[in-house]
DNA sequence: TTTTTTTACGCAATCGTTCCCGGCAACGAT
DNA sequence: ATCGTTGCCGGGAACGATTGCGTAAAAAAA
């Protein structure tokens, strides 16, 4: 079934005028006669007349439509962050295509083609953990692709980049651990050289310094797929658990490993935070009714997604080629809950 | 910045050739000689040439992409349903374009006004809990615009609907709570007119009929908002709290009225399940690690979003006008966990 | 060799819209 | 009466791709 829209050749043949006319007076020309557009306007209001946005697109080679590609959309961070893309993008007449990687980096250079072969305007984009090689990347950005980078960001293409203080929420976070009396803290990551993990790790180990702790690299862990496969982060909570010297708290650094690092410990029987004290970032709102109720770094996601949209639009509609880009960091938000309850110091366990 | 792109005619000019050999060579067309299809095809293949969709689209008049509307996109159910749906567009070579009506009847429309002025091939709905008027939206199937429901449905307009077994859940639901020795089950719901409204209730009030147990009316509680407004939410608990015959359990129909309640009853101090039961339909799936465990009703959300897509693209794809239409129904899941667990039938509390 | 058929390609219209260019009135100025 | 000027509008090309039709040359048949 097709469903058929009224053109603005249909008005020129209804109104004896010709297509030229019609367009100027729907778009409020000075050289068409107030008579005319009255009666062009009336009647296409009366037949609610809308232009095809696919011919306007034809016309002026932009599709008005921004891809976004992020892991997965079920997940509480992301999710969010596309409400306030979409806000953004609806607000200026653009609407948003979005694609999953899913972590995979295959399934990210499809999606690339898929929404460059849509002739999307700009591009929105959280990489894979999966993700090591920008090339592709690279060679859309140099054709001239607006593209936005946001949380999981590379950093060797110049761009515009939306990312959370991941730095400060992570030292804050430790240092929070810290005071509350955790000595041997494990983070668990996403793989190595993804940008978040980098940008936390770094967070981690200064408020380490800063506190006069040792580093131990035995309790820093990374989960290749980003908590995607239970049984990853199930091996990397087994082996931290078997270390001669166990961690008293795990500080995970992504959403999925929290809620899965808290799944596990209490698969296994352990009190959160009785026996470990568990600390991540999250962005689900039912953290604080777990149990334990979780602390958690929150990220605005939201506000990320605002911002990153309103950036790509500015690259998209600027007429010349932009050079100077910027990097905007956007506060976390420590909030404490009951996992992070504070211990008593064990000096034995001060290393 | 642009973002320019090979054509046909770029491919025609650089092979001497016309438009219509390239086209015919790119779609191996019997009147195109060995030679030049495979000149053509290695240029077009060297220089990655892509179809320009929207000159595609202009010219089949169709865009290939499909609306969904959903209440909003950061909520378990939408988002795995959402999933479904985009794997079976973007398997079909459809994109989707995501609006959400964020529980507002006049968002529902701008969103309906911009799919179609989008020229959207067909949409997948489900409503918002505010829409009583369905005159739009019968118009625009009148017009001829392929419609799937899911979730919360239009009866009143015929076309493909895709539901998850809601009274079977409510029913199951409601006898898991009777044989756990509840008595007074206190059903919140979405507004009283919403299809998932009416067939959750139903389902309830047979097991209640089925267990012998007389209804009573001042504990039916409808949120116009569906959750989205907190304090409504809190009201209406309160109201609950506040009758001479309390509800021993509270039985909650939608996944934001289940997390809400929760809180709710949380932040008062209430011991679930000791003071109060509390079960309801939740696609999270964090449930399980929550204070106390919820026993939830959960959607087959991924699937239901397959069948609505699969059953849409059926629609736009038939060459002749759809008059047998189904709506598919799929079971649901009962998870028992704490928070209905077996309390001592109190005699004196049976009505 | 001539006629017919086949092969292989080009021309031009089409989708809906915009916009450059050109034209024809009516008007005032000379 | 003639020459601009202005106001108002239509013709037609363009955006990128498909496709029916026409046609030249080559191949086959006469």
């Amino acid at each position: 079934m097709k469903f058929e829209a009224l053109t603005i050749k249909d008005i020129a043949l209804a109104l004896g005028l010709s297509t030229s006319t019609v367009s100027r007076a729907l778009r409020d020309s000075h050289e068409i006669s107030a008579d005319t557009k009255k009666m062009v306007l009336e009647y296409a209001e009366k037949n609610n007349y809308h232009p095809n946005p696919i011919a306007l697109s034809l016309k002026e080679r932009r599709s008005r439509s921004i891809g976004i590609i992020v892991c997965e959309i079920a997940n509480s961070f992301f999710s969010q962050a596309i409400n306030g893309i979409e806000s953004i993008a609806y607000n200026n007449g653009y609407n948003v295509i979005i694609a999953q990687s899913r972590e995979s980096f295959d399934r990210e250079i499809m999606n690339l083609q898929y929404l460059t072969s849509r002739s999307i305007d700009g591009l929105i984009i959280s990489i894979s953990t999966e993700t090591k090689d920008f090339s592709y990347l690279k060679e859309l950005h140099g054709k001239g692709m607006p593209i936005v980078f946001f949380d999981r960001i590379v950093n060797e293409i110049e761009t515009h980049k939306v990312i959370a203080d991941n730095y400060k929420g992570a030292y804050d976070a430790t240092t929070h651990l810290i005071n509350s009396g955790y000595r041997r803290i494990a983070p668990i990551s996403n793989p190595k050289l993804l940008s978040i993990t980098m940008e936390r790790l770094a967070g981690y180990k200064a408020a380490l310094a800063d506190n006069g702790i040792e580093m131990d690299d035995s309790l820093i862990k990374y989960c290749l797929h980003g908590g995607m496969i239970f049984s990853e982060v199930e091996e990397i909570v087994n082996e931290l658990l078997e270390l001669k010297q166990k961690p008293d708290a795990i500080f995970a650094t992504a959403d999925k490993l929290t809620t899965n690092c808290l799944r596990i410990l209490k698969t296994k029987g352990l009190k959160v935070p009785g026996d470990i004290g568990l600390l991540g970032f999250s962005n689900t709102d039912l953290t604080e009714l777990l149990d334990p109720p979780l602390s958690i770094i929150k990220q605005p996601a939201f506000e990320m997604g605002e911002v990153a949209t309103n950036l790509l639009l500015q690259l998209i509609e600027s007429k010349r080629p932009v050079t100077d880009f910027e990097t905007r960091v956007l506060p976390t938000e420590l909030l404490i809950r009951g996992s992070t309850k504070k211990i008593k110091n064990k000096a034995k366990e001060m290393v």
